[in-house]
DNA sequence: TAGATTGTTAATCGATTAACAATC
DNA sequence: TAGATTGTTAATCGATTAACAATC
């Protein structure tokens, strides 16, 4: 699949995407998006590096260079078009299409995060749900009955699915990670707090929430000290 | 308060915590507890740079380096020991105590959060919970009253808390922010995906999860495409 | 044209890694 | 003692910022 990418880049004209992008890059890009879609709503329709980088607290060096990793989209002596950059960015981050996700775990967080309607605004849809525990299984949450994991692969390949919310406890995170992978899925979001061995070629982004919450803790006590 | 502290560090022989701690070392502490605490329930009493950075794929150099940045906690020939490094950290972190937390914000969200069980193994326990919707005031949710946002600073100072969840809609975040500031609160871990201003006192940790996912698409992209 | 702002190169800054004497 | 491993300093690497010619 690497080489159609490739030539469809080539085709189109587009610069090859820089073989390593650091990953701040992407994680700022992605605040770009946001704070882009919020001009647009305010109807603003250009901003330059210099404004944006002030509602964000960045430098303007630094917009200009993480948004030149990926092309030129500005315009000399205007900035940017915020729809056009809304549209590069999305293409970019690759949420210019519809990824169908499914839920690997339906307790509370699992049920919880089913309900949170924010995914799909950014081109996200959970379309199938999961479980080991057979008492959950055939429950509608949300609209979405909950599966067996045990038909993970099935569903997988019936929907088309690529990414995976993980949404286990600790100790079922490992016997869920070996099905997620042998079901041919490429990348996990993961909600739960131990270290994944993944093979290299699958995505992985971590929210560990009592993790952000030790963040705060040491944030207040440093602000307390001084 | 700050002077408090202060000689509190001094008179119990602990070194003054450097003034710049970088985030990144924050956030990787965070995640050494988390093993450690992991390799304490494996009943392994002690470890070495080389071994904990193998498991959490950092090298040895960086997790003695972060370490360091507090003090002197490991054993030359023997490595860290675990219970003693775990105390350590959660002491460094703040999370040796209990940190009451509000939850400002019960809809769909805020409520998963309030089911979520997570926070309170860290030292987080959700006391409080508030809505500006009058339909919400008065429901009991996992033992909480929803009570209203008016009442915040009454809230915070009966039950002495330091710390939201920000978990409203993006319209309700600017305004929800003042009163929590207005309340005298000194920490926020925001879920609403906008760019909040905040009196630099204040703490601020954020987590979006529809970014969250964008980064994910992104990283099974790049995979694709080698 | 004058003013604004980009994309990019060079300079600076900070974070990670390597190396090693000190320690158990 | 020999082997293992720390804490720390110096070397390397990478990321951020500043500066500026090119562009609209």
């Amino acid at each position: 699949m690497g080489w159609q990418i490739h030539w469809l880049r080539v085709l189109s004209n587009k610069p090859p995407i820089d073989s390593k992008i650091p990953k701040a890059v992407v994680s700022r890009l992605s605040l770009y998006l946001r704070e882009l879609q919020q001009l647009i709503r305010e109807g603003i329709p250009t901003i330059s590096s210099t404004k944006l980088g002030r509602r964000l607290g960045f430098t303007a060096s630094q917009i200009r260079k993480d948004i030149a990793y990926f092309g030129q989209f500005g315009y000399p002596g205007i900035g940017y078009k915020c729809e056009e950059l809304v549209a590069e960015i999305r293409s970019i981050l690759g949420t210019d299409r519809t990824w169908p996700v499914v839920l690997v775990g339906c307790g509370n967080l699992g049920q919880a995060l089913l309900g949170y309607r924010g995914f799909s605004t950014q081109g996200f849809e959970v379309v199938a749900a999961v479980d080991v525990d057979e008492s959950l299984v055939g429950n509608t949450i949300e609209g979405i009955q909950i599966d067996r994991l045990s038909r993970l692969s099935e569903i997988v390949r019936e929907k088309g699915v690529r990414v995976a919310i993980l949404a286990v406890p600790s100790e079922a995170a490992e016997s869920a990670v070996e099905a997620i992978v042998d079901a041919g899925i490429t990348g996990i979001l993961n909600f739960a707090p131990v270290t994944l061995a993944l093979p290299k070629n699958i995505g992985l982004v971590e929210v560990d929430l009592a993790r952000e919450l030790e963040q705060l803790a040491f944030s207040v006590l440093q602000k307390d000290e001084s």
